[in-house]
Parts: C-alpha cells; structure tokens; sequence
RNA sequence: GGAGAGGUGCCGGAGUGGUCGAUCGGGCUUGACUCGAAAUCAAGUGUACCCUUGCGGGUACCGUGGGUUCGAAUCCCACCCUCUCCGCCA
C-alpha cells in the first residue's frame, strides 16, 4: 500500500502514474479523499493524545497525593479524572473509526507504476522489449497439442484429477511426473548457482501473512481457504518468502536479500474458461519455482534487470522461444511498478503462453510489511522488494512437450537429462 | 487430545497496581587509554504514529484481544504460541 506521506508529497507524479492505469479524474479525487481523511486523523490523534496525557499526570499526581496521606485531595482528582474518561473514549471511537477509514482507503489505490512503464488499456499496449529473432521450431502440420501428447505418452492425466479434487487438478505420472521433478531441481539449482537461497516454506498461511503481501483483503476470492483453521493454501511462494522478513529491520550491509522457493501454487482463478485454457495452459495446482529479492532501494531497479537477465538465460538453456514483454499500466498487477512478463511459443497451439513475471513493488509491500533496513547513520528506511517466476511449469511443460515433439518421441532438452534420467519420451 | 510451566527490549533475565519504555548482565555503537589490539573506564543503544523550521516534546506498544481501576508489564476473562510429561501418530 501506498504511504500517506508520499501521496502528500508526490501527489502529481501518483497520478500521471494512475492514469497510466486508465483511472479516471472520477477515481483520482479518491487521492484528495485519502488526503482530508489523513489530516482528519492526525487532528483526531493530536486531540486523543493530549487528553490521555492530561490523565496521565493527573493520575501521577493521585498516586502521589495517596503516598502523603491526602486522601480529600486525591478523591476530587479521581473524580475529575473520571469525568473526562468519557471523552477519551468517544474520542478513542472517532480515531479508531477515521484510521480504518483511511486504511480501506489505501487498500484501494495500486501501486504508482514507474516514470519507464507504458499506459496502456490491456495486453495489446504491452510492449515487446525482446522479440524471438530466430525461426520457431518447424512442426509438421498435424504436430498435437499437449493435451494430446499428454495422452498419447500418458504424462499426465485431468479426467483421474477430477476423480481425486475436480477440473484443473492435474495427475503427473510416468516421465511426466518425472520431467516436473527434473525442472524443480534444474530451477532451484541455476537459482541458487545465481546466489539465491533455497527456501522450502509452508503451504499454508495465516492471514497476517496474506495481508502482507497484498492477497487480503482484496484478492481473499483468488485463494483456497481453510476457514476452520484461518489459514489460506499459497497462491505463489511469494507469500511466505516474502514474509519471513516482516516486521524485520535488517541492517544496509546484509542487501539484498535473495531467497529462491519451490512450492505448490493453489489458485481459484474465477477467469473465464474455454479453449485457450485448455490442458495446462490454466490449473487450480500447480508448480512453481521462485525467486525473491530484498533490495536497496537505489539498486532495485538494476536488480529487475538482472532477475530479467537470469531468467533468460534459464529459458536459453532449454532451448525454448520466448519473448519479453514490458507490461504496460493498463495490464500490470495491482501491487507492482514495473512487471516484464516472459512468454514462450507453444509450437503446436501456435500462441505465447505467459511463463514467468518479474517485478519490483517498490515500497509498496515493504510498507506494509514493515520490511525495513537501517542505513549506516542508523536511519531507518523502507527496503524495495521484488521478485519473479523462475519458473512456473505447466506452461513451460507444454511448450516443451509441444516443440519438441517428433515421429520417434519428444526430445527432452539437454540441461534437463542428469535430471531426467531419460532423453526422449517415447 | 490430557496435565503442568511459561510468553518482557538484539540475547539472557528482573519486575506481581503508581514516578516502569521498563533494574541488571551480555551484545552493539562512540569516546578515553594503546603504536595497534585485548583488557579496563565513560557515555549511548527499541519501534510506530503525532506536534515542532530546529532544539525538543507527546501518545501507544511488555504474546493477541477484551475487562477492572484515577492509574496495569503487574489483577480478571478469552484466544494464540512455546516448553516438559502422558496419549495418539507419518
């Protein structure tokens, strides 16, 4: 969430930022909104605060007024006391009311994207950074999607899923199941060759954990929940990452911070369904690796660039065609400033398939986090955080399966055979 | 799940109704001593928010949330968590 103190000071530079995210003059006044109901609090807290002082020397004083026997003088103070104990707590109510009110009203504005992103309605003002120069994989015209080869080699199976949970629940097995493995090992350990470290979280948070990181309140629809137990089933390895450094002040020379994650992804994508959701391109569970970065906030932006960097040198390394688009307001996620997203080509469906998203929040997690670092003057600031797929698998399983198919089987990239075992699957 | 003990600052550990944001020890920072280091000595060392141009000042926070009281780290209630023992169990 955004700080108050910030939308005071760089007021014009939020909202040329928020019309790069389509918001309307309409839904920019809700700025001005947060600002009076701000300076309506810090009246509220000033009063609460010199009322609650007042009681507390006058309280002192009863204290000492007993210690000397006197007992008359004492007994008028309590009553005076106990008179204004009432406007303490109506003024108590008043705060707490207008403070919540600016809390829902911050919840309400996105992250202030950076001065580099693009505006932009959607996914066609996106702008390609980095498009694939070299020819796609040539397929032969009746080449089978991966739903198909899926079956043809039995490497995972929806109907057996449904049977066990429901629709988007995918069963792995045989080499399929063994190929997921292979990826988790070869991204965790390019990750952690990279200087991450490798961190094997719960699958399961509690609601200051959501909130943290910008699940909740809003987005409590996008989760599985375990209501008895007030826990949600993660929707990235962002979440608990990214927490295990809340409420933390880390000193300057410990940044940045680098934590790489296998986990389960549980997502209930109230999306639209059809076509091009098919197979793997769209599941409620699926597997993911990735990386977490805490930064300096005058370096984070060098680390986007070299999370983007390391990234493209994972998809290099198994051989897919990929692209790398900047996302631009329009299309980018309520917590981030700056997304690029990674797609690579699905030979067989003929279309990008998204497969990792690298961002930097900026303060905006931090903030409400309380992630901070203390500088060498021993201030106190709050740290950038970033982080991005490397990578997700279902789609990166598809469009391996998909290019790489051939009469006799499908080749398996070469960085992926100590981890297989096998180098077709045939 | 049952019984007991306990949750205090970076760590250890006092504090059982008043001047306690919190004794003390360790750690850390700075200064003195030293060629330098160790040892020693001295001072400092929480966070958030608010007021103030600045100096400085105020409020809240002792697991969490309520309550009692003029006043709560201290008393009462509920919840959460940790440890020990028993039971169950991968």
């Amino acid at each position: 969430m955004l700080q108050v103190k910030r939308i005071r000071e760089e007021k014009k530079a939020i909202i040329r930022g928020l019309r790069k995210r389509n918001w309307t003059s309409e839904q920019i006044k809700i700025l001005d909104e947060i600002l009076h109901t701000d300076d309506e609090r810090r009246r509220l807290q000033k009063q609460l605060d010199d009322l609650l002082a007042e009681n507390k020397r006058l309280s002192a004083q009863i204290g000492q007024l007993m210690a000397q026997g006197k007992r008359e003088e004492a007994e008028q103070l309590k009553s005076k006391v106990t008179a204004q104990k009432e406007d303490v707590r109506q003024l108590e109510e008043r705060f707490e009311e207008v403070k919540n009110r600016l809390e829902s009203l911050l919840y309400t504005v996105p992250n202030c994207p950076h001065r580099s992103v693009p505006a932009g309605r959607g996914a066609e003002d996106n702008k390609i950074v980095r498009d694939w120069k070299k020819p796609f994989p040539a397929l032969p015209h009746d080449a089978l999607a991966h739903w198909d080869l899926a079956k043809k080699y039995d490497l995972f199976d929806f109907e057996l899923g449904v049977k066990l949970t429901g629709a988007g629940f995918p069963v792995y097995r045989g080499k399929g199941a063994k190929l997921q493995r292979a990826l988790i090992q070869f991204f965790l350990e390019e990750n952690i060759k990279a200087g991450y470290e490798e961190i094997l979280p719960p699958h399961l948070v509690n609601e200051d954990t959501a909130r943290g990181t910008g699940q909740l309140p809003d987005k409590e629809g996008q989760m599985y929940v375990c209501e008895r137990d007030g826990l949600y089933l993660i929707p990235t390895a962002e979440v608990p990452v990214t927490n295990l450094l809340r409420d933390a002040i880390v000193s300057e020379s410990e940044l940045p911070i680098c934590y790489t994650a296998y986990t389960p992804c549980f997502r209930r994508e109230a999306g639209a369904w059809g076509a091009h959701v098919r197979g793997l391109n769209r599941v409620h569970q699926f597997d993911k690796v990735e990386i977490v970065r805490i930064e300096h906030p005058q370096r984070s932006y060098k680390a986007l660039l070299e999370m983007v960097r390391h990234v493209q040198r994972l998809l290099n390394k198994l051989e897919l065609p990929y692209r790398i688009v900047l996302l631009c307001g329009g299309d980018m996620g309520f917590t981030s400033a700056k997304t690029f997203d990674f797609e690579v080509w699905s030979g067989a469906q003929q279309r990008w398939l998204e497969v990792s998203s690298v961002s930097n929040f900026e303060t905006f997690q931090s903030y409400r986090l309380q992630l901070r670092y203390r500088d060498a003057e021993g201030k106190i600031h709050l740290t950038h955080t970033l982080n991005g797929s490397a990578l997700a698998l279902p789609r990166i399983v598809a469009a391996l399966l998909e290019n790489n198919q051939t009469p006799e089987g499908i080749r398996i990239p070469k960085v992926l055979h100590k981890y297989t075992g096998f180098k077709m699957i045939s």
